[in-house]
DNA sequence: TGTACATCAGTGAACGCGCGTTCACTGATGTAC
DNA sequence: TGTACATCAGTGAACGCGCGTTCACTGATGTAC
């Protein structure tokens, strides 16, 4: 119950924790150290039992925040897909997940440019994540359907920058105007879907 | 030409391209007024004589940028739109800038987040722009085809989403990987117009 | 079970540093006569 | 044109502050016997 390990990991998510608290304002780029620590209740040189640096903690962040997302996402797909609307069911999910974990979101997107390099590489490798995941899910549809659908990474890729470009909006809205943004970005999504399944005959 | 008023303007120049030079390696965000001064070569106490603080700076940088990058576009537009390929055209006018100019793209794109409250409304408000630019000439171009295009505006918000969010990916790549890049993009936008094209049907 | 020693997460003080902002100033440009 | 004064962009020193990092330390947990 209260093992050296076990008060360790403890310390180590209020870290984490704090951290992700305190980036909803004004971004994890902005962050100090110090701040970090006061917001987690500890002395600024116990930081270095558990990170090298923010940068480090950073990585962990981004890493925690894309595996939960993209678990949502998927399992909010396999849901959907054989009732039709999964545009529908994943952008709704995507929204809903936007809307009650604010700074996780904002974590992995805000600092897209902001942050160090390795941090940047790193936000970028987890959003490609979203998209081989998409396409692999669009690729396997579009198979069972009958309807093929080329290019489907091309696709995928489209819907990734539109959900999660439009999708930052949503953090800023009043909550009345937020069905609204989530129906446009269905409809968009269903846009580039229909562009996407006509994409053999062109390209 | 020593007048107070133009060498007051110098000296403002001297600012802001030291700002553009300077946030291209680590983004506008981190950047303080003592580096920007130093940059520019004057006083910090001398920046109170141009900005009342980094965040006016920020404004008046993404203005400028934000209007430049506009105007190319809707000429680069006008340029090919009566002879096809107006995706083609606008894509690779748009990358050529942000090639060209990757500390003013950045600047535009890379605070999404990390800034102060206000700075990010106005990134908002440039991006904006860009939309509305486009849903004008969609609009104008499929009322001429007489291939109405329904929903201009969500096409025009999916196409400068993929523009931006895929675009920025320019800046991290080797010259030779970037045609590939260019050419996806064309492939996603002229996928985006297609779905919109057919858009009056289903939706 | 009890004792003696080792480990190590977290403390608190100290450091040197760059920050934003202020202030009285300087000296070139501008203006009135 | 020349003189006397006003303006004001830029200087340089100073301030208090929060920063990241270091260090010797404390005291609870863990281990060996």
């Amino acid at each position: 119950m209260k093992s050296r390990a076990e008060q360790k990991e403890k310390t180590r998510r209020k870290l984490i924790d704090a951290t992700l608290r305190l980036s909803a304002e004004r971004g994890f780029a902005t962050l100090s150290l110090r701040e970090v620590c006061k917001g987690a209740g500890i002395t600024p040189a116990a930081f270095y039992r558990h990170f090298r640096d923010m940068e480090e903690l950073g990585l962990v962040l981004v890493d925690e925040v894309g595996l939960g997302l993209r678990e949502l996402l998927r399992a909010a797909r396999r849901r959907f897909q054989r009732r039709g609307g999964v545009a529908r069911g994943s952008v709704e999910t995507f929204i809903k997940y936007v809307t009650e974990n604010p700074n996780l979101f904002r974590v992995l997107l805000g600092e897209r440019q902001g942050g160090s390099n390795s941090f940047q590489k790193a936000l970028h490798a987890e959003i490609n994540r979203f998209v081989e995941d998409l396409t692999v899910d669009l690729e396997r549809e579009s198979r069972k359907a009958k309807r093929p659908l080329e290019e489907a990474g091309l696709a995928a890729e489209a819907i990734c920058a539109v959900a999660f470009t439009v999708g930052a909006e949503v953090l800023d809205l009043p909550k009345h105007r937020r069905l609204d943004l989530t129906e446009r970005i269905i409809n968009e999504v269903n846009m580039i879907l229909r562009g996407a399944s006509l994409g053999g005959r062109r390209a």
